[in-house]
RNA sequence: GGAGAAAUGGCAGAGUGGUCGAAUGCGGCAGUCUUGAAAACUGUUGAGGGUCACACCUCCGGGGGUUCGAAUCCCUCUUUCUCCGCCA
């Protein structure tokens, strides 16, 4: 969420910035102003009136001790008609400020500098780009012809227990799969984040303190009897443990990694490009959480980025990362870079991680604070990050490494499968 | 799931209708003393809105109500604890 203070002195430079995301944000903002007018005003006047309210209950309370009583109750007549007074300026207020509140909601974070202008991924600016693509043997499979002749995801026992897009993984499938979740949580505690678990439902206040709510509404897993949601990222419940919290500056970085399962509802994504692995409903990811001072964001951002670099080249998949364009920027990120795996045996990239960094587009949510060197608390700034999103790493190892033998383990994992080799 | 008790500042813990944003202790910060530290002593120490700065307003788990006036009374929700039931 902007910061009501960014629009007040910056409106103009926001709304110029917010083109890049191809929206006209000026009749939005000037309506931010226009309510944040009517709630101060609406403010003023109920603390003024509290204020007399407040004055006259003390003379009452000192007349009735000294037994003066009838000079009280003269007094009570004007309190009867401010209270009137008070329930009228309160609901003025709390329209207002709701209005402002669902305003606010629906203004996505201000793009960073360098995010560059577009409308689809086609224009997201690609910016490095590692790892040989590796020649296939000549009757190459795509990854979920693999999975079936070596019996190690099985999608259609995963339709009859659940529906599609919750495959079943077996054998040296599931172990694989445990190998890289173990994998990428001991780089990520190696690079010092600390390791964590978390619940896999939320509530809504959480889901509004990332931003997931009210944009994505539709795009989560809600459980109606208890109100809760499935969580699509790790985001979610790390972050909101931040959540109306104000952290000591000499507590950053904050960095913390976690794995779980991510459920998307996926609604409308139908066709080739959702095939196997591609696109599921649920799946595994491990991800890395910080909390930055404002000054630090972007080295930090910078510094995840090559993290996952490193892991991408132990693994020695082929990669590149794009800088995501103003179109294709999520609502909240300032600035995000998209890491994708080369899938040989399909001929495409698939995105693996996402690493971006909020700002303070979600601490203002969170109220997620930091005392300052002059005592003054201010918004921290957050980010996150893939690392990685599992079924696409999967489906890069098992198209680039196979062979006429089977599907060799990248040596990195060999040690945690305790297998070279799926045949 | 049933019965009961509770929720107050960073922590502990007073406060049952008015002068309570809240005693006291601990912790934190600043100072005195000290070569330095500890101890002792003194002062200070929640958040948000608002203002040039004051004033002023809001917040004692969340929401609603009673009252001129609520941390204090009532309703409701949530959470925690104890007992019973169920259970990985």
């Amino acid at each position: 969420m902007l910061q009501l203070q960014a629009i007040r002195e910056q409106k103009e430079e926001i709304i110029i910035a917010l083109k890049k995301r191809n929206i006209d944000a000026a009749p939005l903002l000037n309506s931010v102003i226009s309510f944040d007018e009517k709630r101060r005003e609406a403010q003023t006047k109920l603390d003024n009136t509290l204020a007399e309210s407040n004055k006259l209950s003390k003379e009452i309370g000192q007349l009735f001790k000294s037994g003066k009583a009838q000079e009280a109750t003269a007094l009570k007549e004007r309190t009867v008609v401010l209270k009137e007074e008070v329930k009228v300026l309160q609901e003025e207020l709390n329209t207002a400020a709701d209005e402002l509140q669902s305003l606010l909601y629906q203004i996505p974070n201000v793009p960073h500098a360098s995010v560059p202008a577009g409308s689809t991924e086609d224009d997201n600016e690609e910016i490095f780009k590692e790892g040989d693509i590796p020649k296939l043997i000549d009757n190459a499979l795509p990854h979920w012809e693999l999975a079936k002749k070596y019996d190690i995801i099985d999608f259609e026992l995963g339709v009859k227990i659940a529906g599609a897009g919750f495959p079943v993984y077996k054998g040296k499938g599931a172990r694989l799969q445990r190998a890289l979740i173990s994998y990428f949580l001991d780089k990520n505690t190696a690079a010092g984040y600390t390791e964590i678990q978390v619940p896999h439902l939320v509530n809504e206040v959480s889901g509004y303190g990332t931003g997931q709510l009210p944009d994505k509404e539709g795009q989560m897993y809600h459980i109606t009897a208890d109100d809760l949601y499935l969580i699509p990222t790790a985001e979610v419940p790390v972050t909101n443990i931040f959540r109306d919290t104000i952290v000591n500056e000499k507590d950053f970085p904050i960095c913390y990694t976690g794995y779980t399962p991510c459920f998307r509802r996926e609604a409308g994504s139908y066709g080739a490009h959702v095939r196997g692995l591609n696109r599921l409903h649920q799946f595994d990811k491990v991800e890395i959480v910080r909390v930055e001072h404002p000054n630090n964001s972007f080295a930090a951002l910078d510094g995840m980025v090559e993290h996952i670099k490193t892991i991408l080249r132990e693994l020695k998949l082929p990669y590149r990362i794009l800088r995501l364009c103003g179109g294709d920027l999520g609502f909240t990120a300032a600035l995000t870079f998209d890491f994708e795996v080369f899938s040989t045996a399909q001929d495409r990239w698939l995105e693996i991680s996402s690493v971006s960094n909020f700002e303070t587009y979600q601490a203002n949510r969170l109220k997620l604070r930091f005392k300052d060197e002059n005592g003054k608390s201010q918004f921290a700034h957050t980010l996150n990050g893939s690392s990685l999103a599992l079924p696409r790493v999967l489906a890069g190892i098992l198209e680039n490494y196979q062979t006429e033998d089977g599907i060799k383990i990248p040596e990195v994992l060999i040690p945690y499968c305790g297998f070279d080799t799926i045949d």
